[in-house]
DNA sequence: ACGCCCAGTGCCAGCGTTTTCACTTGCCAC
DNA sequence: GTGGCAAGTGAAAACGCTGGCACTGGGCGT
């Protein structure tokens, strides 16, 4: 390791501004904070002198000083995937509206990153986290830095937890509902289901969702039809085709997230099936750039930047403590279903008669 | 403003660790720093010590002694934009690989912002910056900050300036044309392009490219051919309408961004026109999940997680002097061209005859 | 035996701020 | 003219950590 030659001179401080303005430090914090009154024109001096030194005040020894950071910590799985941008972006508006950093990581769900990185913000002094947890039964080492003080309100996902946290998060079960009755309109008996990794509170409601559609319109639930996923895009390629592949094949089947339809949509290009003429498909998640998707999915949508700005508001809120009380908030929003291609027009009801009862 | 009750203990200090362990405050910083040898039998009392508080040193005083604060800011237009996700991935995973956090930021491409962002950095001490420029003629704030010691690596765009920074990018001009080229190959003749905004030292480039594949071919080069987009979703559109509605339409074109071809397919679609049989369309950037895009786009991919990661890795190596001395390293990357659908099969020379000298 | 060396430890200054508090003015009311 | 007060200012203590220095004591060479 060579060591370079340092460029520039060492950065400016408070204490070179008071001495070239010939005041003290502690008056030029007070026009820098802006909290006591000082005489106008050592203000214009200082004023001066910090525009000459091209004065940038220390924020790390004033979070030292403060105990405040004013950083937001974000927790989600990648942001490769097209689900996480658009609620990046939400958190990250609001956070910067606020004069706050965010600082995004990805765990890939791995639960022992996600440990990690909590542990790392705590260390850096985050002001709060917003978390999209990973699948995990165990949400203790959540509670244990709640309880040590950090603020955390939970988005997209909710923990599973006896203790409530701050949440924002879509109605899920609604979700799913709405998108399996939209199937059944459609004229669908048949219709198999592929889920999220049921550790998942999301993927069990959404698994809710479509049973109540079903059981709401007289369908029976079969379980033949409920396929176990993980939410990732090979899940859905394989158990589409395992479906595919049946003698007795669904004439529709609702995914449970987008990155699955994708592996679906893949599923039967290979096998060289058509979607909706050989099965109508519906999914949880919108596609970014649905625009110039072949064919365009049907799905309930997801209000993500909605979710992702809500869900930093609501953390600083927490923060500045700007919330009535310590009870927790929980704040659902609707999803909306768009209907497309993928699950074409009303179909004749030729589904095997004894599905209905 | 309602004040909380606070939650939890005040946070431990090192302080309290040394005194639970029953040393000095500067035993227990050895400890954590590895630095010193320490006694076995007191470090297990400070490790034990460290844990039964829960101790998390603070890494905002550490940052305050050290000057160094362990933090990588990331400018980048828009991560709502699928060019970005691998791009900030990578550069995340360099990034923590070395213990480092990473701060993205959005500017829109709006230069204000983005000098905001910078400014807001070094105020945060950042420890360096990955920036993606915004589309402007006055590079003179990135070099003052850069004269004032804020190591620099640029990525994906070249700023306008007479000096040289560190940078990886891909090779524009090249990409463009292998891109052109394959469309000559496929016998097209009349070529149309739209380019991206030509403040950009890449759009330029990808213009460039495209005019010296047809160059090469002995193809004229007609001004009308070619249109002026921004890179924008939009400007694909308006810009690939407007060539359309033209009596004489070219029969290929060459988009220069993924935005502006999503854009360009969309007006096809609402023309009424399919792709590749109105008109080929070949693509600079890749698309995500392009397995369910229709058509499928040929395109010059750029190796976007590479992109990321090299810059941020070029970033940390400068910042820890591990470079042989102050000269700017310039890293380019190779696209790669991806044949599929949108330019179709070789199409027999029907192109007019006068193209051709 | 004597001094030396060195590992292991503690002490303390200092990083760049904010904030408290005491001090100086100048002014006004008596 | 004096006391008191408010506004403006500066000195200094903290924030939690690191790192240099000083100290201790035991092992070693001579």
């Amino acid at each position: 390791m060579i060591e370079q030659e340092r460029r520039g001179e060492p950065i400016a401080t408070i204490k070179d501004v008071a001495r070239q303005a010939g005041v003290s430090v502690g008056t030029v914090s007070n026009v820098l904070r802006g909290a006591a009154s000082v005489d106008a024109e050592l203000r214009q001096r200082i004023e001066k002198a910090i525009s000459k030194l091209d004065y940038h005040p220390s924020h790390v020894a004033r979070s030292l000083k403060s105990k405040q950071t004013e950083t937001l910590g974000m927790v989600i799985s990648d942001i490769t995937n097209p689900f996480f941008p658009l609620l990046v972006r939400g958190a990250e508006d609001a956070a910067s509206a606020r004069g706050y950093f965010l600082i995004t990581f990805n765990t890939d769900d791995r639960i022992e990153r996600e440990r990690q990185v909590l542990s790392l913000l705590k260390s850096r002094r985050a002001d709060g986290v917003l978390l999209v947890v990973a699948p995990n039964n165990d949400a203790s080492y959540i509670e244990r830095l709640f309880d040590e003080g950090m603020p955390i309100v939970c988005i997209d996902r909710i923990p599973n937890s006896q203790r409530t946290f701050d949440s924002v998060c879509v109605d899920n079960v609604r979700g799913a509902q709405v998108c399996v009755q939209h199937l059944i309109m459609r004229g669908h008996t048949r219709i198999a289901t592929i889920t999220g990794s049921l550790e998942l509170q999301n993927a069990r409601d959404r698994l809710r969702g479509y049973e109540i559609a079903l059981a709401e319109a007289g369908l029976a639930i079969d379980r033949d039809l409920i396929l176990g996923g993980d939410f990732r895009q090979d899940s859905g390629l394989r158990r589409c085709k395992d479906l595919m592949l049946r003698h007795q094949r669904p004439t529709a089947l609702f995914v449970s997230n987008a990155m699955m339809t994708i592996g679906a949509l893949e599923a039967l290009e290979e096998m060289g099936l058509s979607c909706p003429e050989d099965v109508a498909i519906a999914s949880f998640d919108d596609f970014p750039n649905a625009a110039v998707f072949r064919p365009r999915v049907t799905c309930v949508s997801q209000p993500c930047y909605q979710i992702g700005y809500q869900g930093a508001d609501l953390l600083l809120q927490r923060i500045k403590g700007e919330l009535s009380g310590p009870a927790p908030v929980t704040i659902r929003l609707e999803p909306e279903l768009k209907i497309r291609e993928s699950t074409g027009t009303a179909r004749p009801r030729t589904g095997s008669a004894t599905a209905r009862r």
